[in-house]
RNA sequence: GGAGCCUUAGCUCAAUUGGUUAGAGCGCCGCCCUGUCACGGCGGAGGUUGCGGGUUCGAGCCCCGUAGGCUCCGCCA
């Protein structure tokens, strides 16, 4: 550290250390000028140090102080001293000591900032917009360094197992399946294109044929999708993958990672090893892929029930086919009319024809659809249902899909409105397995990779492929779901270059398109590819969770905003007519001509760039 | 592409049924103040109520349009 600004961080001073002449530098957080004696909250990204300016002890120095404003950049000589008794600050991990100045030196003043850095409200598009002050903030700072704790810990762990950190290139090729590729125009080859990668899948795939056995990357990713609170179209993963590898060597190996991770940058203990759900199981009990299990409520299959109802909503979707299920909301019987439209039009959004619901108050059912219901009925679900008084009952009665995924969107709801997260600190991790490995996609009559294409079928399934029977089909695929969140997945890949053509062939990709698209791979893979697999972690959903975050764009140090743009740089930006020639692009985006006229006109310079 | 909520001072918000000069706290500026840590006291500056149109004697408030922000659906193998 230089001596000339500094010796010691501003969160480092404990009274130990009283006695010793140090300096600190930093920005002014806030100062308290009594006219006389005056002080100053110094911080830097380690904390706050209280300086003390003595008009008796300084003159000169405490003149200068006077003229100190939030934000001015500072540095400070002085003597550390233990704060009077009685003026100690147990709030501060420096507040048992303060810096007496005798040297001040102004580095910088500083405007006055747009909104203040010590409260936390403000609007995020401001923020975002001076993100270099919002970072400023402790609790910014704070994400920041326990990212790069997090990041950090997974480089040592798979160090530790033998694991090479490989780059691949972020110049890549577009491929058809998945998300939207963000383009890059070649220059070189006018009319062909980059894509900047949605993941590093196939040259991971390809390290591993090339012998490197078992690789990582912390790998920047995109995907050109609409955003949300926890996804921005640039994004970071940790990627691994291994090869002679089974299912289980990598939930051993991530599960390990994780508790490692989480012991470093929370200092919390996980128990391993996690809880394991199928994706059946999954889905019936919690209605989702990544259930949350912090709290009960879950479904409960009623089919069998209602199997002869008198109720023609419940007895229709069951002699079609469908399923009857629901949740018991203990104690949530006095729900408000206003929520159970708000569930209603929400278990309508997700494709239900509507939610039925019964209260039990009073001893009494309380319910529209009540009187449909035999005593048979009635007893049956009192006894699944576990049913008392105050109990919600919440229905739903549809195809399976359905009833699973809109149940497990109205018990996500519910547990938010009663609060059935007690514990802000529990962490409950879990794996999901056998996902399917197909999906039936009824827009384009065709079948999808539930995961990708080069995800490996479970073996006891293969047959069930070559029959036809696709949608039975389990994949050896697995995602780690953490408190609800999905933050990571993947998969055991197929080696054999038979089988990848089968599943290309079943995926409807034709020997044309496979050989256009993904002939290096198959090419790779008739050299000898091992038996290998792989996964991939959410980096910035992790460290929201870890620093107790519900958006990623707090954990990232200059997100995108919904729609994509940086409000700091005002990316993305129009560019230069050259800059197009020189890509041999043109852009069919035309300005609107009354805002055209209503324009400034431009400098000459841009107006009329020179010809070429 | 769709839905919901939001937009008043630099920031966070208020403003009765549509009614006089749009207020408060914080911040900012000035003066005072020698142990504060949300320091305190006194004074001051600061507003095209996002923008455009309409209804009305009168609009921050009602109506229409539009822009922007956030959340969600679709989308995200």
């Amino acid at each position: 550290m230089s001596a000339l600004y500094r010796t010691h961080h501003c969160g480092q001073l404990r009274a130990a250390d009283a006695g010793q002449v140090v300096s600190l530098a930093g920005w002014v957080a806030s100062r308290r000028d009594h006219g006389g004696v005056i002080f100053i909250d110094l911080r830097d990204r380690a904390g706050l140090t209280q300086v003390v300016f003595r008009p008796e002890e300084a003159a000169a120095v405490a003149q200068q102080a006077h003229a100190l404003r939030s934000e001015d950049v500072i540095s400070v000589r002085g003597r550390v001293a233990k704060r009077l008794v009685g003026t100690e600050n147990t709030r501060l991990a420096t507040g048992e000591i303060e810096l007496v100045a005798d040297a001040l030196t102004i580095l910088n003043k500083a405007d006055t900032p747009p909104f203040p850095l010590d409260a936390e409200a403000a609007n995020e598009d401001l923020r975002l917009a001076h993100r270099y002050l919002d970072l400023r903030r402790p609790r910014m700072a704070r994400n920041l360094q326990t990212r790069h704790r997090v990041v950090k810990t997974v480089r040592d762990y798979l160090d530790d197992h033998g694991f090479l950190e490989i780059e691949t290139p972020i110049l890549s090729k577009s491929t058809p399946e998945g998300a939207r590729d963000f383009l890059v125009p070649s220059r070189l080859q006018p009319g062909s294109w980059y894509a900047l990668p949605q993941a590093p899948q196939q040259y991971k795939q390809l390290l591993m044929v090339g012998g490197l056995d078992k690789y990582f990357q912390i790998a920047k990713c995109f995907r050109d999708e609409d955003l949300r609170a926890d996804r921005q179209p640039e994004f970071t993963q940790i990627d691994i993958e291994a090869s002679f590898v089974e299912r289980d060597d990598i939930l051993q190996l991530v599960e390990g990672m994780l508790a490692a991770v989480f012991k470093a940058a929370r200092g919390v203990e996980v128990p391993l090893p996690f809880p394991r759900l199928t994706y059946d199981e999954a889905m019936n009990r919690y209605g989702s892929d990544k259930p949350d299990t912090r709290f009960g409520l879950e479904l409960v299959d009623l089919s069998d029930v209602f199997a002869l109802s008198q109720f023609k909503v419940f007895a229709g979707a069951l002699s079609s086919g469908g399923v009857v299920k629901a949740i018991n909301a203990k104690g949530f019987a006095g729900v408000t009319t206003g929520q159970i439209e708000e569930l209603t039009k929400m278990a309508q959004s997700y494709g239900a024809k509507g939610l039925a619901f019964i209260k039990v108050e009073n001893g009494e059912w309380k319910s529209p659809i009540v009187k449909f219901f035999s005593a048979q009925e009635k007893a049956a679900l009192t006894e699944k249902l576990g049913i008392a008084e105050g109990d919600l009952l919440l229905f739903g009665a549809d195809k399976r899909e359905t009833v699973c995924e809109v149940l497990g969107r109205i018990r996500l709801r519910v547990a938010e409105i009663l609060k059935l997260v007690t514990d802000p600190a529990r962490l409950d991790f879990l794996w999901v397995t056998d996902f399917p490995l197909l999906a039936f996609n009824a827009e384009e009559n065709k079948w999808d990779a539930v995961h990708h294409p080069f995800t490996r079928p479970l073996a006891e399934d293969v047959e069930l492929l070559k029959q036809g029977e696709l949608g039975k089909v389990r994949a050896a695929a697995y995602d780690v779901v953490l408190n609800g969140f999905e933050i990571g997945g993947g998969s055991i890949r197929i080696h054999e270059p038979e089988l990848q053509a089968q599943m290309f062939s079943v995926l409807g990709i034709s020997a044309e398109q496979q050989a256009k698209q993904f002939g290096h791979i198959l090419k790779a893979f008739s050299f000898g590819a091992p038996p290998h697999g792989g996964i991939a972690l959410g980096v910035d959903r992790i460290v929201m969770l870890i620093c107790g975050e519900t958006s990623i764009r707090d954990v990232m140090a200059f997100p995108k905003n919904n729609r994509g743009q940086d409000l700091m740089s005002q990316s993305p930006s129009e560019v230069e007519p050259k800059q197009l020639r020189e890509l041999a692009l043109q852009s069919t985006v035309r300005q609107a001509p009354a805002a055209a006229a209503a324009a400034p006109p431009r400098p000459a310079a841009t107006a009329a760039p020179a010809a070429p």
